[in-house]
DNA sequence: CTTGACCTTACATCTAAGTGTAAGGTGTAT
DNA sequence: ATACACCTTACACTTAGATGTAAGGTCAAG
């Protein structure tokens, strides 16, 4: 097989080992429609360029941040119909869905918030623990 | 049923109507150990206080930012130890989670910088669709 | 020209996070 | 005192998102 990956045309290992997803994961994503080949070589391997990858990409990310792969493929769907299709209810689901990541964002920190809090307890509290202590048998303690 | 809810005992019914979820799940994040009910009344009925309602609040908004129940129980656990535990490797996994976060802070942002364009774009593209002038057969187009 | 790493399809199985169902107890309003 | 909404447990089922398995084709290297 060739290595070569700047050009145009990636295999399927070569994108999921440079994604970090197994190959199987990509094969199931085609199943469901988020994500095709740009084309396939004379023995049927499935060939991926670089536009393959930047999607992969933002579906990994929407995927990371509590989208299901339904929702993501419409999104992509939209981006997909490009500047020709209809656009009343495409700008309408758009505006939905910033909304929905902004509704995230706002979980975001106050989730961050919470274990910000609990750390600066943690650190807060007498500086080390006994069984770190323990652990450490030869340093003697700063502050009593 | 006393609908008292101000006081420090709701039912699971109430509890789950006040949040948004059903009941079953209540019953379900306490068979998975991430909200025990404060009491039981004499009827063997679950009761909730202020106290369950602030959890039930952070666990749903870290799982709507992605995270699983079973990390939620292990942020939960944290917290639970309080300020009598050891807190060597409590630091350091509040630590890796706050750094998760921002991971999935810069996949929300990018994501939202993805939907934004593709709204610009949406918004720039010659004002109105075919289908929806359609739908307003009697008022003139300002700009032709 | 064969070995071994990679690819193909098709189908079965797994895990997380619920949801549904059955069979029964509770509490209060009429 | 009975209807009705709500509660209990226990167990089966569902859905999403993969993962694993079987049976085979492809290709560069030795």
């Amino acid at each position: 097989m060739k290595t070569e990956s700047a050009n145009g045309s990636m295999t399927i290992g070569q994108v999921a080992g440079a994604m970090g997803v197994a190959a199987t994961t990509l094969r199931y994503y085609e199943r469901e429609g988020l994500l095709s080949p740009s084309g396939r070589s004379r023995a049927g391997y499935r060939l991926y360029d670089d536009r393959t990858v930047e999607r992969l990409r933002f579906i990994r990310s929407a995927q990371a941040i509590g989208f299901a792969l339904d929702d993501i493929r419409r999104l992509l769907e939209l981006d997909d119909v490009g500047s020709s299709a209809c656009r009343s209810n495409v700008q309408l689901l758009l505006e939905r869905r910033l909304a929905e990541i902004d509704r995230k964002l706002s979980d975001l920190k106050y989730v961050r918030s919470m274990l910000a809090r609990a750390l600066n307890r943690c650190r807060a509290s007498a500086g080390e623990c006994a069984v770190l202590r323990e652990l450490r048998p030869a340093k003697k303690r700063s502050r009593s």
